[in-house]
DNA sequence: AAGATTTATATTGTGCACAATATAATTGCT
DNA sequence: AGCAATTATATTGTGCACAATATAAATCTT
């Protein structure tokens, strides 16, 4: 049996700021996974269709700056994707480094199947929208944040 | 080419309340990892540890309700950190389902040495320290409800 | 008490996430 | 022009996360 009753203990799992965020991401994934897979798509793969739905093509860079990804993660998951015939990979004839996403015909269409999704998912969140909307303000502004340390 | 300005969509990037959870995560990972790698821990391993300091032993579910995870995940990691001296994992003998995971003294002792990361890591959250646990407070309310809306 | 149901953990297979490294193209320097 | 440094993406290897399934023990039912 270990220690019992520390309070103010900063090791407390119920202290930590980072574990919440860590428990929301897992639950919201699992939340959309259903959702998704309707669409053929994994919860990743929907955040680069948000992005390339708002413009595409974009190189793989572009993407990884927009979703906050490297390229370890983003070129297996593209591959996956073009195999399923959202997007089309080619490199840039002006910069033979770097490789453009484009949405195929396919991957544009499946817009309009997902507009439905955030409505669909707005249950699991519940409660008033307006605190919904000020805690998405306060995550994105530890995001920018954290993004920063993360540069340096 | 996509469409341009859409203020309105649903489906932008910046709308989702679930893409800053999700990446805050991602990043705080990034940001714990070569601390902990010094404790010889992962980001996952940490938080059960936390979890077995406050209290060991522990079983495999009781650990997976307290961090949102499941055998699927939990065992392979429990059995590294048993690997790596931390914790032992062996049957209930009074239900022999069960698997009671126990902090070594190794595992025990290692708390020393952690003591210090919450305000090593406390400089890539900035700002202040109210705001950062008012932050905390609501995203634990939102991890309540959809965990709620994960069981049923 | 025997069989059906439930519970607890483990296993398998897929898809991220990332550090470290590799490769190739571009830019900068002299 | 020639070569070093930088930039963009890809590859490799490790460790999660999870759905689906398997296994075995405990409980429930009659």
């Amino acid at each position: 049996m270990t220690e019992r009753e520390s309070p103010d203990d900063p090791l407390r799992l119920d202290r930590q700021i980072c574990f919440p965020l860590y428990a929301a991401s897992n639950l919201i994934n699992r939340l959309y996974r259903p959702v998704l897979s309707e669409l053929g798509l994994t919860y990743p793969q929907y955040l680069v269709m948000l992005a390339l739905w708002e413009h595409s093509p974009r190189t793989v860079g572009a993407l990884g700056e927009a979703l906050y990804l490297d390229s370890g993660t983003l070129t297996p998951l593209l591959k996956r994707m073009e195999q399923a015939g959202l997007v089309t990979r080619q490199r840039d004839p002006e910069d033979e480094r770097r490789v453009q996403v484009s949405l195929t015909q396919e991957g544009q269409a499946l817009k309009a199947r997902a507009r439905r999704v955030p409505e669909t998912l707005a249950a699991g969140f519940e409660g008033d929208p307006n605190d919904v909307e000020r805690l998405r303000e306060s995550v994105q502004a530890l995001v920018a944040t954290l993004a920063r340390h993360d540069e340096s």
